[in-house]
RNA sequence: CGGGGCGUAGCGCAGUCUGGUUAGCGCACCUGCUUUGGGAGCAGGGGGUCGAAGGUUCGAAUCCUUUCGCCCCGACCA
């Protein structure tokens, strides 16, 4: 294992890759671009799932599974789409020996099979809506990767829903838009701000887009779960038609939202320190871990380690099975052992030694702020879960409170251009330019609209173009 | 896809310019003893054929050609 960790001051790409290595969370695979997921990363993923599930299935959605591989005639019939998706798509043209009639798609995204099968499924307005999610893997060639942000293969959920209305979809796109935001802030503890894509940031063949925007301990934005209101583009390709109550044949209108692995990408650099990985209490494989410690052999195995197995036994009937754990690596000296803890990111140490058994009590060592307590083993049910709930208030309070003192509100270009050049940061600045005036801006600082925020719908005067009536939008240099 | 860098033990590197003993070093690993409340010490030990292919040569990690891969910086993207 390395042992030591780039400062994020030295190097924060390197710091980055340093914390999921030390944390052993992914590894590169032999292939170009694509990762392994090790457990302890792959069970962070299993948390987030389990979390974004639940919220599907509580507004209403069912899970199901579309296949990989698309026919390639598929995605041209959506014409943004083709050219958003053609460059980045691996293509099967041969299988069983021989070269395929068709080439396949490995799905970049489903809109066009599940559109394809949508228009099978729905004929009258009482099919309408279908509310359908899948949990998938899907494969963008990617030029320049990075672990967890941008690989060739990753896994997500994507949601696909088709409604009768346009109102309808377009409520649906933001409630599920909504569902990301609660997601984001009360279980992984990341503060975004949810708003809508700019004409250039749009999904390819989207009327709409909408997104969580979130800031990395770097000053860049990360763009983290996306919801798109498709109108009826998708239902005209695909011919997803219904008979309405007016015995009118209309198109459906379809939606369809996305979070990834990325998320993992997002909480190490939100939360994560020079000392390596830490993780919100709520998605940590191992929420607590207790250290029992000592010197003499015999007290260890007749008092010290019984004694921790009944505490973990105790805490787990609390907090979830298995997400409290004794170290028993007592081949290791408890220096390397707290490392190697503090370097995984588990959320709360207790150390049970000689001492605190004797006063009967632990010592409890938060890994965000370092704070040591002394806990009265009576009392570890109530005292545990309370330690851990506020842990998760302060790594979110601590990321908003930096994600505010990095906003900045602008008039103008040159204030702009210094800001960005001096601090980074998102910079808030009411905008009226089209994609034109977004390249402009990208290619002189780097910087693009990361979203015009929902929350705030004031208007003013354009800080690029001087136009009027113009539209707040959060720029930032990005993921 | 353009610019730069690099492939020698699990990781990090030296050796390459100026071919020549059994290819070294640090960390990690294994064994033993001593240690153990914040990254231990000593002793012993295992592991590589030098990214790959071809060539030059009595002899190649080292020279030549080709090729593959990775990392960093840019253009494109969840």
């Amino acid at each position: 294992m390395a042992r030591n960790i780039t400062p994020k001051e030295q190097d924060y790409s390197q710091w980055y890759l340093d914390v999921i290595k030390t944390a052993e969370l992914a590894d590169y695979a032999p292939v170009r671009g694509c990762m392994v997921i090790r457990p302890t990363g792959y069970s962070i993923w299993e948390s987030i799932q389990k979390y974004f599930d639940e919220a599907f299935k509580e507004t209403g959605h069912v899970n199901a599974y579309f296949p990989l591989l698309i026919p390639i005639s598929f995605l041209e019939k959506e014409a943004e789409h083709v050219e958003g998706f053609a460059p980045e798509c691996a293509v099967v043209t041969h299988a069983g020996g021989e070269e395929l009639e068709e080439p396949l798609v490995i799905r970049p995204t489903s809109e066009t099979v599940i559109g394809h099968m949508y228009s099978k499924w729905v004929q009258s307005w009482r099919d309408l809506p279908i509310l359908i999610n899948q949990w998938a893997n899907v494969m963008r060639w990617e030029k320049r990767s990075r672990l967890f942000l941008r690989t060739s293969e990753f896994l997500w959920q994507e949601g696909h829903t088709a409604h009768a209305t346009r109102e309808e979809a377009l409520e649906e796109t933001l409630k599920m838009l909504e569902v990301y935001r609660t997601i984001m802030t009360e279980i992984l503890a990341l503060p975004v701000i949810a708003g809508e894509k700019s004409e250039g940031e749009r999904f390819p063949g989207a009327e709409n887009t909408f997104t969580c925007e979130a800031m990395m301990s770097d000053k860049k934005a990360l763009q983290s779960g996306t919801s798109h209101f498709m109108g009826q583009n998708f239902a005209k390709a695909f011919e997803i038609q219904f008979q309405n109550q007016n015995l009118d044949l209309e198109y459906a209108w379809t939606t369809s939202w996305g979070v990834s692995t990325r998320l993992i990408g997002a909480l190490i650099m939100t939360h994560s320190d020079n000392d390596g990985l830490i993780l919100p209490p709520r998605v940590a494989p191992v929420k607590v871990v207790i250290m029992p410690i000592s010197k003499d052999e015999n007290k260890l195995n007749n008092s010290i380690l019984p004694s921790a197995m009944e505490l973990a036994n105790r805490l787990n009937n609390v907090l979830g099975s298995r997400s409290v754990v004794v170290d028993t690596e007592f081949h290791m000296r408890p220096g390397d052992r707290f490392f190697s803890h503090l370097q995984r990111g588990v959320p709360l140490r207790l150390e049970l030694g000689e001492r605190d058994l004797e006063q009967g009590a632990v010592l409890a060592v938060r890994r965000d702020n370092r704070e040591k307590m002394l806990l009265p083993i009576s009392d570890v049910e109530n005292s545990v879960p309370v330690i851990l709930e506020q842990i998760h208030n302060d790594l979110y309070t601590r990321a908003l409170n930096f994600r505010n003192d990095n906003t900045f509100q602008v008039s103008d270009f040159s204030e702009f251009k210094s800001i960005l050049e001096t601090n980074g940061g998102f910079i808030k600045a009411y905008f009226a330019g089209g994609v034109a005036e977004e390249k402009k801006i990208k290619e002189e600082t780097g910087a693009t609209v990361r979203c015009f925020p929902l929350e705030d719908t004031s208007t003013g005067k354009c800080f690029f173009t001087g136009k009027d009536n113009a539209k707040m939008a959060i720029f930032a240099r990005s993921y």
